[in-house]
DNA sequence: GTGGTCTAGACCACC
DNA sequence: GTGGTCTAGACCACG
């Protein structure tokens, strides 16, 4: 059901494995409340060790795509609209929150931070269509 | 700075830690901004694996108590308002130790405080629920 | 009358169940010589597996707590002298209502004082020790 | 190192295990000190689920035989004198504590019991002699 | 990779 | 109807 990660791509397995299942429940391929395989089977497909499928699981279920209930299994949350939270957007996170942490560090107030963004966001457009 | 959790008491050694290091924010013992001692020292003082440290730590980040910082070290997060939380602790300390002082004349010992407190929260929980 | 373990307190379910009965036995609202509900019942009523229900038993046999006797039913072991034990804990029940309420005034939840107790029981640990 | 029990001789396969292992510390096969193989391993040599096995170790740690260490693996109790607690013993103790129970339940005290006991050893001695 | 806990559900033995 | 044992297999904690 899943294909093994490239672990010399310089992503991380545990995020290939996280965008393979968050892939996976945005087709259809598998759907609110299936149950997904065991750790170990999963383990034992991709030819990885369990800890970073429990590391890929754990992240999913604090991103509420996921929930693992202890002693049964593993299974895709019934709620609803993933499509807002993406993995993509889950990824990106915790990278913003540092880089936001690091300006203020620097002593940039909020407003600052927002004309920065901004400017620099307008900036790369420009270099886009020089190039 | 920390204590060697009790690897028998039943509580998770990670999450002995995870509340100690809370616990240490809330009194103020450490203040926001403040930087954590390294993994590798913690572990080495509390006489515990790294990887249970890391595995404390990790579930702080998620909740937003402490940041990771590669390379750098771990620090407690500048968000919250410490302040009110810090206040309100620090005024609960007195009460609880003459509490417990208390009960310890009544000959009580760890054991029995810990089911006494753990029973009697429970209970407030069902007449919460009823009321 | 028992009631349902919190199953992410991190506190092992089987262990929350030994609390309860022994705090049952020490309350004195179940006597030596007492049956206790049988295992499917306190299994259905606690919502949670037989053979977890069955664990807390074994351990409490082993403790000499309770008495499982095959085919009859689990029993409160005759032996001990609960009457000293029951009064003190009685004795101690409203203190600690007293001084949970204080806490709630002072505006600390669940979570925050079962840190604060399991840290203070920590330091006067600690303060025996050097004493 | 140990060999299959077999599930239809009446014995419990968890008992079969433990008395596979006391005997192979009897003998010396295993001395104080040494890791037994790890409970997958176990279980799958001896074709039995790994929850039997664990429940034979756990109370071979409860007799003191052994020493299980979370997450390092079973090692035989350094201490010593197995000779005097050998498995026979640990299997008759709770037979003995609940034929005592019973008694007890009878009205019999202490003296009438062991008085009754002596008796009926004597009686099984002629018994034998008269066979 | 170790042991620890838990679920689900089976069949057996004792009273 | 009680507890006793066992299986199959899941996730959890720790080293």
């Amino acid at each position: 059901m899943f294909h093994k990660p490239n672990p010399s791509s310089g992503i991380p397995i545990y995020r290939q494995l996280m965008d393979q299942i968050t892939h996976a429940i945005e087709t259809g391929a598998v759907r609110p409340g299936d149950q997904l395989p065991g750790i170990r089977t999963l383990a034992e497909q991709l030819v990885i060790n369990p800890n970073t499928v429990v590391k890929a699981l754990r992240e999913l279920e604090h991103a509420g795509i996921v929930e693992i209930r202890h002693g049964a299994g593993v299974f895709v949350t019934q709620k609803k609209n993933y499509e807002t939270q993406s993995t993509k957007i889950i990824t990106a996170q915790p990278i913003a929150k540092k880089f936001l942490q690091k300006l203020r560090e620097q002593g940039l107030d909020e407003e600052e931070i927002r004309r920065l963004i901004q400017s620099e966001l307008i900036d790369s457009q420009h270099e886009k269509k020089h190039s």
